[in-house]
DNA sequence: GCAACACATAAGCGCGTGCTTATGTGTTGT
DNA sequence: ACAACACATAAGCACGCGCTTATGTGTTGC
């Protein structure tokens, strides 16, 4: 099971900066370090964990290794929220709209 | 911040089978140990910080107390999701007009 | 009132997790 | 070749988390 792996390593708070900060494009692990008052092994071990759980892919340039958002993560987590559209509100109609609209 | 204890109450397997559980409609707390093997304090505890997250929310019916799912903690996660609307792939556009659908 | 029941809270314990320092691996440039 | 750099891995440690047993709180029915 995936889900486990993903909410796990979106449970820890240094995680989930790393990983909105990628949100933004690829970086790699040193200007991701930026801000963050954490040592590089820390990270390593961060980037690690969030690449087990398929939220981020790597990819080797030179000596630097540049991190992205991986989207099959984002497509596992919703499919898991698409078991709660029973729960969906109408408010919820409008962030879908959104979803769809920023994908053209 | 509020989604920390969204994602720190789901990266925790019993938590997330009692919340799928849930998905299907109410239950009380004794209904929800069924198939899971627990002890009754801690089914309790796995609901408080469930309740914590906004993820359910509860209600005394008697001596018995029924949880539903907290549609605040659907919208919080799909907020969430929504930063990262710049990698949704396309398949999930397939996914946005079925949520969009079963909400009529 | 009191026994049985449904659930919550308290206290304590073992294990996983994230951190650190130290070291290893691979790449760049001179 | 070698020094500097970017990153990964190893080992050890402290703290948090989920579990248990024991006990407390509130409700139902006789």
């Amino acid at each position: 099971m995936i889900e486990a792996d993903i909410f796990k390593a979106l449970a820890d708070p240094t995680r989930r900066k790393v990983f909105e900060k990628l949100a933004g494009g690829s970086l790699n692990a040193s200007t991701l370090r930026d801000g963050l008052e954490i040592s590089q092994p820390a990270m390593s071990q961060h980037l690690s964990v969030l690449r087990a759980a398929g939220l981020v892919r790597e990819q080797r340039q030179g000596r630097f290794v540049n991190y992205e958002v991986d989207p099959d993560g984002i497509v596992a987590i919703g499919a898991w929220l698409a078991r709660y559209r029973a729960y969906w509100p109408k408010r919820m109609d409008a962030l879908a709209d959104l979803l769809k609209d920023m994908d053209q």
